[in-house]
RNA sequence: GGCCAGGUAGCUCAGUCGGUAGAGCAGGGGAUUGAAAAUCCCCGUGUCGGCGGUUCGAUUCCGUCCCUGGCCA
């Protein structure tokens, strides 16, 4: 997808991206060293688990021997309280990648928060940021008083926008009265009057990885998810659970996997069930991220399964790069 | 072997005073603009265990057989 802001001054073209996307356990980390070594490339996270402290066991974060292969960057840059968003993360991507194409290296992003991916590719439009003590105060609205009447009161501030979200999205509804409240205009009424910012408008590579079929990256799941209780996650759940700044609602906190163990943890669940419904959480947020993929018609799917995908991977590679340079 | 309780959707179950059935979970599809590993929307035909009987009509009543669990021998 090419830049059609039609009204856009600056002709600075953008560098050249590399992308290595997929769904949980699709083997994304894997090629992206490859990738990375091979082309002389530094990894960019895209990753709304991997980009906070800790978590490292669970978010499947590279281990320090992948980390060293490679420079990684936004890797465990935020602490649990300092929230981020796909505002921030796309900000905060572009100059990394502007760095490391700057250093004469080609940068390569890595992950499956595909709403980042799209704030970065295609921009944002400018709206009110988030804001913590008004966000505050609806969410304890929305706790006594229902979402329902939230979604209500937006419906005579903001109808326009009130008839996009439907009334039991708490997430959107809260998010649509916290742009009124600052400044007064609604969501789609300022979508409607601007053009995103900063979309990119350099040549874009990107790979999607499945491993075979759906059974296949279900069984991926599973096996990676005992690896990882191999590997010690229930203690790094009970560190986090035990840490003085948990606190269950911190977003990160919610990430597949350690929401369901800390249930084990506060008790009401048995370890096992909180296992099963820890590898059910993570399919059913692989289901979600190849609705984010299969919309998009300008990948390029490798099939993890086979052998030779990164033979694949690195010919089209190369083949890319003598094309856009 | 006897008695009791069950055998209904992939799983756990509800239900039909006889007119061929529906919830939760799982699963599938979709949305996704400063929380996104979040939040939300849509999707339910399955020999109602088998075979007989009664009936216009049986998954529902009756008989019998099979299977599972419990109790008694």
């Amino acid at each position: 997808m090419s830049s059609t802001a039609g009204f856009c001054v600056d002709d600075k073209v953008d560098p050249a991206l590399l992308c290595v996307l997929g769904p949980t356990a699709s083997g994304k980390t894997g090629l992206s060293l490859t990738l990375a070594e091979k082309f002389n490339g530094e990894i960019v996270v895209m990753d709304s688990a991997q980009i906070y402290q800790g978590l490292q066991i669970g978010s499947a974060k590279p281990s320090s021997e992948e980390a060293a292969r490679v420079p990684h960057h936004l890797l465990g840059v935020f602490a649990w309280s300092d929230v981020c968003s796909a505002a921030r993360w796309a900000a905060r991507a572009r100059e990394v990648i502007l760095d490391i194409h700057a250093r004469g290296k080609l940068p390569i992003l890595c992950g499956g928060t595909f709403l980042y991916l799209r704030a970065l590719l295609s921009g944002l439009h400018p709206l009110p940021g988030d804001d913590a003590d008004l966000r505050r105060r609806l969410e304890a609205r929305a706790a006594r008083e229902g979402v329902a009447a939230l979604h209500a009161e937006l419906a005579q501030k903001d109808p326009q926008t009130a008839s996009r979200i439907h009334p039991n999205d708490s997430q959107r509804t809260l998010r649509a009265l916290e742009i009124l409240a600052q400044g007064g205009r609604g969501r789609e009424d300022l979508i409607a009057s601007a053009v995103p910012e900063s979309a990119w408008t350099g040549p874009v590579l990107k790979f999607a990885l499945m491993p075979g079929d759906r059974d296949q990256l279900r069984a991926r799941i599973a096996d990676r998810f005992h690896q990882m209780l191999a590997e010690g996650l229930w203690e790094e759940v009970r560190a986090i659970h035990a840490d003085p700044e948990f606190d269950p609602n911190l977003p990160v906190l919610k990430a597949v996997g350690y929401r369901q163990l800390f249930a084990a943890l506060d008790g009401g669940v048995s370890e096992a069930e909180a296992v099963t419904r820890a590898i059910i959480a993570t399919r059913q947020y692989a289901k979600r991220q190849l609705t984010w993929l299969r919309g998009d018609d300008s990948l390029v799917w490798l099939d993890s399964s086979d052998p030779a995908h990164t033979h694949i991977a690195i010919d089209r590679v190369a083949d890319w790069q003598t094309h856009h340079a």
